[in-house]
DNA sequence: TTAGTCAAGGCGAATG
DNA sequence: CATTCGCCTTGACTAA
């Protein structure tokens, strides 16, 4: 086997510490202790779990595939060798953990790196590359489930910490309702009295009228320019927006537009929660 | 029989 | 222009 050797400025540090070629000439560690190349010569070594019951059946293993291999080593499969193999085979287990060992070290294929493992594990270059390709595709599927679990369970915090925030301001809206109400009461009251006080004269009238609008603007909950007493920070004009907000924001999603500023999102997780499940795989099922 | 997995094919985009 | 990649799909295979 003529390769090694020339790898060591290519690959992570380690690598060539889990290269073997598969007699190990130019690396003789011994297999045992290293547990990313295969332990057995993969020229014989089927995977137990359904390649050699099917040897007698097709007549292309990947030994076979090797031994065209051995021919273009550096090149993809000829068309005669295409032609010959046109069942698809497993790859072996030690194959397969070699690869992913391999890809642990790094997800990207060098081409010397590719050459390397296609000798070591008796593959094609061309079948190193699409099994990397294949592995990252894999890994990406992975991650956009972890990614979803993650944004499920933020989801899921929000959404306790929204609806509380929907009970609180229930309260608070009715409080305020209550406090309108007893502020109108009071002003007609007001009215009327000073209706009946300033009859004889009349000519004071519209300066008490203009004091008892400067006093329904100290105390009105609905001058904008003026706080609530119970929320120093919030002046009605504001509050009122936010309980109009909030019920549009209860139209389209009942739980949700508050506390998420971008509103597809919002949307996206509303209809997450309220239909089916949004991806395929269900909520318990594990990641590895 | 069917759903799931995996190696591989095909195609378009990106890159040097 | 060759190569590589990502993405989608296909076909072989397996387990339930």
């Amino acid at each position: 086997m003529a390769c090694n050797g020339m790898a060591s400025s290519f690959f992570p540090p380690n690598f060539m510490l889990q290269m073997q070629t598969p007699h190990g000439e130019e690396h003789p560690l011994p297999t045992s202790l290293n547990p990313i190349l295969p332990t057995t010569p993969c020229t014989n070594l089927q995977d137990l779990r359904g390649v050699a019951p099917m040897l007698g059946k097709i007549s292309m293993s990947f030994s076979g595939i090797e031994a065209c291999e051995e021919m273009n080593a550096d090149d993809d499969l000829s068309d005669e060798c295409s032609q010959a193999g046109e069942k698809k085979r497993r790859l072996n287990t030690e194959q397969v953990r070699t690869l992913e060992k391999n890809f642990e070290l790094g997800n990207k294929l060098e081409p010397e790196r590719k050459i390397q493992l296609a000798r070591a594990l008796g593959l094609r270059p061309r079948q190193v590359a699409i099994w990397f390709q294949n592995r990252r595709a894999r890994w990406k599927t992975k991650q956009l489930e972890k990614d979803y679990d993650v944004l499920k369970r933020q989801f899921e915090a929000i959404k306790s910490e929204n609806d509380a925030l929907q009970a609180q301001n229930k309260k608070l809206q009715a409080e305020i309702l209550a406090l309108k109400g007893r502020e109108t009461s009071e002003l007609i009251n007001l009215n009327k009295e000073t209706e009946g006080s300033c009859s004889n004269r009349s000519e004071n009238s519209s300066e008490i009228n203009l004091d008892i609008s400067r006093t329904s603007a100290t105390e009105s909950p609905l001058n904008p320019h003026q706080s609530i007493p119970f929320f120093p920070s919030i002046r009605p004009a504001e509050m009122d927006q936010i309980l109009q907000s909030s019920s549009r924001a209860e139209l389209q999603c009942p739980k949700i537009e508050q506390g998420i500023p971008d509103g597809s999102f919002s949307n996206l997780l509303c209809s997450m929660e309220e239909q089916s499940p949004f991806w395929p795989w269900s909520d318990h099922q594990g990641f590895h």
